[in-house]
DNA sequence: TGTACATCAGTGAACGCGCGTTCACTGATGTAC
DNA sequence: TGTACATCAGTGAACGCGCGTTCACTGATGTAC
């Protein structure tokens, strides 16, 4: 039953995907590793070939699906040349689609308490992500120094993610809807104006 | 063994306010029943003379820990004659303190995300927590119309679960306290002026 | 290029462990008279 | 008020189950010559 370098390989990148999406849906503690292994298209015996624990999947699964997520928001700007940055971010971040998909969608937002409770190394990698799109939030702030940007994308991020969430947790499709809107409009107020 | 009824019910309460202090401490799943008993000072068999299941005490140590949170701040606003409520709140919510004691804060940062993929009873539980600590913050908007002021406090709400969230997700002690401190200062910048 | 052997990706059964839940038991409390 | 019995809060052992992890095995792939 040996399998081709490259088909380990292609096994490999598949498991972490699938576990990338699978996590998010299900929770990390909630997601076994034959739930994982079979939503591969394998059989649970085989992931130590590839893996050494749980934990080191977690990480790897953690990154790639941050990175991915952060891809997906720096496309979204490259098509849209660059223009209403911030109002573009809300716009997929806070969709009913991200919040409908949460598999492939922010890891913060489906992972968030989990990961706060986690050990130091899951936790670095977390604050990487929630960085690096703190970074490109930033540079959507033309119009103040860097400092004031920094720190004003450090709260934007943070209230995105925190808006996904409860647009998650209500049961409410109507309050959900209201809290996405809500948040949306009130990030893109230009300065000087209240939003409602 | 047996104890008296008043023990009994003294018993009953004790094992919820320790579970709701555990799960937002450690997370539900994470948490064992035995753990959970042995904290209260019990052995883990005579859990099942006070509730049907551990779910039925997760919805009630859910309800209690969201109650003795908005007493709280309901608390802090009272012994301050009203004034500057939103800013109170914030400065109570975003506080080093709550970020560094889960287990007597919000439940919703520290269980959101487990919760989001729960039943629709905890959900709603939480929805409820959630719709009482934004009324509160509405009661703060003094200057604008109800509706606006409802919309308003959904994201502010919101931000603040997300902000106190990612300043626990942070290993790192400075950013995470440039967090709490960029979204205070952001939610209670006067509408006209930006918080840097 | 062909042959012989070592490697190792993947399978499926098994492991020890901790979990939620159940149960027989104890003995103080509550109740009926 | 006192006595006899039923109740039931709490104990501690046991249950079945699913988990992460291990392992003997298979057979196609990789390698040495």
């Amino acid at each position: 039953m040996r399998k081709s370098k490259q088909d380990a390989t292609e096994t490999r990148k598949r498991i972490v995907q699938t576990a990338g999406e699978e996590f998010r849906r299900r929770g990390i503690g909630e997601t076994s590793l034959a739930d994982l292994m079979s939503a591969a298209g394998l059989t649970h015996g085989g992931f130590y070939r590839h893996f050494e624990s749980k934990d080191q999947l977690v990480a790897e699964a953690y990154t790639v699906a941050s990175e991915s997520m952060l891809q997906r928001v720096t496309d979204a700007l490259a098509e849209n040349g660059g223009q209403n940055g911030l109002e573009i971010i809300t716009s997929l971040y806070l969709s009913p689609e991200h919040r409908d998909h949460p598999g492939l969608g922010c890891a913060l937002a489906t992972l968030g308490s989990e990961v706060a409770r986690s050990d130091d190394g899951i936790r670095a990698a977390a604050t990487e992500g929630f960085l690096k799109l703190a970074d490109i939030v930033a540079a959507q702030f033309k119009d103040v120094p860097t400092e004031v940007a920094k720190s004003r994308a450090l709260a934007t991020v943070a209230t995105m993610v925190g808006v996904l969430l409860m647009s998650r947790v209500t049961p409410d499709p109507e309050l959900s809807s209201a809290i996405l809107r809500s948040a949306t409009e009130w990030l893109n107020a230009p300065a000087g104006k209240s939003a409602g």
